[in-house]
RNA sequence: AGAGAGGGACGGGUGGUCACAGGUAGAUUACCUGAGGAAAGUCCGGACUCCAUGGGAUGGGAUGCUGGGUAACACCCAGAGGGAGUGAUCCCUGGACAGGACCAUAGAGACUUCACACCGCCCGUAGAAGGGCAAGGGUGGAAAGGCGAGGUAAGAGCUCACCAGCAUCGGAGUAAUCCGAUGGCUCGGUAACCCCCAUCCGGAGCAAGGCCAAGCAGGGUUUGGGUGAUCCCGCCCUACAAACCCGGGUAGGCCGCUUGAGAGGAAUGGUGAACAUUCCUCCCAGAUAGAUGACCACCGAUCACAGAAUCCGGCUUAUAGUCCCUCUCUGCUU
């Protein structure tokens, strides 16, 4: 209930997951984020984080990683399960990141993923 | 105190709540460890792995004052010469008498066994003609040793002193080079143009390469070769090697993967050097869709550049701020 961690076994690591959310899944957008999901017949989530090269330096690119993965493991209990997802930072979000707080990105990233399943 | 030169250290801290990666332990829990000085650019140099293997010639590339250090280097240390600065200090570095090529514009003339003569100077003459000359002016990045004196019709290393450069001899130094003597007076620059000399260099890269598991299905054509700059010789394989076509199967796990030219300290050698040797102590990230983050509190007082991917040694570039050491100049006080 009150589990906040983020093992292994919730993240995507093969590639034929990969294709097949990319293949069959489908989108959300907002202005920072682009999220896509498929059902994948497990009773929890799994995630992963794409940032392009084209977002920064490593840097900043490790840094919103670790946001999205942090905002994601503080929110996960409030979501619907039974997904696989991938969650692409967009090019808008590099363009303004300096000047923002984990906050915003918490909050940007929840009111996309609570659209999820419904 | 001010201005400056060289070098070094650190680059938020402590506590708490969640979360991640690795390791250890009798193991769903504890404990320990967890990015940098540049992790960066991928510019050099190595280790390591595979290409069956050795030698020679040619070609290509890199480096470039001397000596030392090193596994090696384009790095480091010490020294030499030249240049800049009052100084601490900083910057530069093979050869232009082996040869070739080039030196725009300007200028009369740009490297040539009388270099040239535009304005000039001198002799000559009524004035010319005809001779002699290169000091001064002018052009240029550079004008054929410089400067002074003698000399002369005017001039000229024509003669002489000093300076620069060249050659020979002697001395000091491992050497670059320096010092001294003598001689004949003396032909620029560019080698990030070709080139010459000396030294070094095979290619590809951890997605290297290897093991296990699973799985399928092999067949055909061409070449005669197979050592990836080329050629030659030797040697090995040809049950091989390469290319292409049709068809099929994997793309999961483990090793490589972090104990190393390792870090800290001491002694000795070395130039109070780079560095080497010996001894003692320590273990300090190893992910693989890729671990370091978020929040709260307090303090310093707002926090730069920025993230490991096989590992080391360098170089270069980016960097808020704090602290330390050595030295120079100027001013003031004693």
């Amino acid at each position: 209930m009150n589990d906040f961690s983020l093992p292994r076994a919730e993240r995507l690591r093969h590639t034929k997951d990969f294709d097949r959310v990319f293949r069959q899944g489908k989108v959300l957008q907002s202005d920072f984020f682009t999220v896509m999901f498929v059902e994948n017949g497990l009773d929890y989530n799994r995630i992963a984080v794409m940032v392009k090269k084209k977002f920064g330096k490593a840097h900043d690119r490790n840094k919103v990683r670790r946001w999205v993965k942090e905002a994601y493991r503080t929110m996960k209990n409030e979501l619907a399960k039974g997904f696989d997802l991938i969650i692409l930072p967009r090019k808008a979000l590099s363009e303004v990141f300096e000047k923002l707080s984990y906050f915003f990105v918490q909050e940007e990233l929840y009111s996309l993923l609570k659209r999820i399943g419904k």
